[in-house]
DNA sequence: ATGTAACAGTTGTAAATGTAACTATCAAGG
DNA sequence: CCTTGATAGTTACATTTACAACTGTTACAT
């Protein structure tokens, strides 16, 4: 009958992910200057070890240019190389260089820790019960991501 | 000891709110051409009747900036008006227009079953564990928020 | 009363973003 | 071959946003 915005399913996701994001991000943020665009696809990158372009938009549910521009900055770091495939000239293979691991080996026990620390403050019981319910969110939207493809 | 893009719980988190909230903007969107933060100020406006900008900056978790620019959206359709407060100039209390009002009417019941029927294709025990979390979490961020207070 | 700090709300500006258009490449059919 | 349609990635432009500076007003101590 009546809506409440504080209890609105969608505006409290909106808010709690604001809220764990700028939390998370003053480790990338303050001490290596990254954006948050530029800290998914370091993240991806230190994790998946050699990725396209289209492969990090994908896995990070990016657009396309948002990576571009993403990958540019962190090209000019020289945090990453891109090397061009031998059989489609249009494929960039993209790797971190040596110079990129040591940071992402830096940045991602900080990382881990602002993670686990959350978690240990939440408490088994409320961590158990949110995964459950992202999890359940999730499976709900990939569904319908199913369906819109099937069209 | 080692990240896990998709199972980063900031990540996750973003990722879902972008998801629910792209659904739930169908309706103000499309419809009515709302943006997020005019839906917002404007969904705080119908269910509170009269408020600040300062007061629905401070419960819609927007910059004041943003709600200046939403309300200012809002009294172009005239779906809003602003009377100065008597002893306090500074202050501004604001109403939704009869005209806004209806508006509000008419959108409420299409947002509200955006969301029930998410909560439907859940299930009650999912939504239990889901409300948990997110309520835990939000607990968790309120202490923060009083700490860096009280700093 | 007067100066200083705090507050409400707006505006200016630079950065970030989304959308569409673009370049270059490939694949497949005629 | 050559055309058509798809794909990888970049660039251009318009919109949105964040952040700081601004105006006008109040409160309060001197």
């Amino acid at each position: 009958m009546s809506l409440v915005l504080e209890q609105f399913l969608p505006y409290r996701l909106n808010r709690l992910a604001d809220s764990l994001s700028k939390n998370a991000s003053q480790a990338y943020k303050l001490e290596f200057g990254l954006s948050r665009s530029e800290w998914r696809a370091f993240a991806l990158l230190g994790q998946k070890s050699t990725m396209t372009a289209t492969e990090i938009a994908h896995f990070s549910t990016m657009d396309k240019t948002k990576v571009s521009r993403a990958l540019y900055a962190l090209e000019k770091r020289s945090w990453l190389i891109r090397r061009q495939d031998d059989k489609d000239r249009r494929l960039e293979h993209i790797a971190l260089t040596t110079f990129g691991q040591q940071a992402y080996e830096k940045l991602v026990p900080k990382m881990l820790k602002i993670e686990t620390d959350m978690i240990a403050k939440l408490g088994d019981a409320n961590f158990a019960a949110l995964k459950q319910g992202l999890d359940a969110l999730e499976s709900l939207f990939a569904d319908e991501a199913m369906v819109q493809i099937s069209d």
